[in-house]
DNA sequence: CAAAACAGTTAGCCTTCGCTAACCAAATTG
DNA sequence: CAATTTGGTTAGCGAAGGCTAACTGTTTTG
């Protein structure tokens, strides 16, 4: 199945939330993301479903081999974003900003 | 009325055939973006509604000088990320393509 | 001049992806 | 231990923005 827009920003989250906060569960990704329980819901039973991602028994949330392939092309392509609008003088917080936005 | 993403897309679109082609009307940003007549009718319509285009009673398009400056802005955002990608060594056309699917 | 091509519109369908309301089950707490 | 909090789900709504089918009216053409 295809990863459509808002699925790479949930899978892209889920990646960094995991590097930065260790465990992490669904609450986590959508306070991050500002989004809704259900929406968080959803995108997560999609991720899942194939095969993104692993949701333990307690709703603790892993990455496949494959979902932290993909998760780490975007994380990268995220850097070189905020690298590249940071090489321009916007500063480190807004270029991260930015670089979201613009992905 | 906000101006959405796919707005801007038509807009830009209409901004720059204006400057090669001289004229222009509805098939040909339709031609250009690789959507179907209905889908740049609806567009065309929201956009004319919200003055950012006059249409002619020949069909032909124009900005207004609203349309125009905020034309202008999404260009130079398009050409600012173009050259960003080809600083980073990526060919003209590949950039030209990438800033598109990035916008 | 009849037939075909061209440009646009209308109606209506589908998917993505937000949302709220309402519910459930498990954990916490006064 | 009853009441609240926490995390998640289900049902269903709505906007954005693609699409096809089918229609219009105008031009072009054999």
């Amino acid at each position: 199945m295809a990863l459509y827009e808002s699925g790479q920003m949930y899978l892209e989250t889920i990646f960094v939330l995991s590097k930065t906060q260790g465990r992490i569960r669904s609450i986590d990704v959508g306070a991050h993301l500002g989004y809704s329980k259900p929406s968080v819901s959803r995108a997560v039973g999609i991720l899942k479903r194939d095969n993104y991602i692993n949701v333990d028994s307690d709703g603790y949330i892993t990455l496949t081999p494959s979902g932290k392939r993909v998760a780490e092309q975007l994380y990268e392509r995220h850097t070189v974003l905020s690298n590249m609008l940071m090489a321009l003088g916007v500063d480190e917080q807004t270029a991260t900003e930015d670089a979201c936005r613009i992905e």
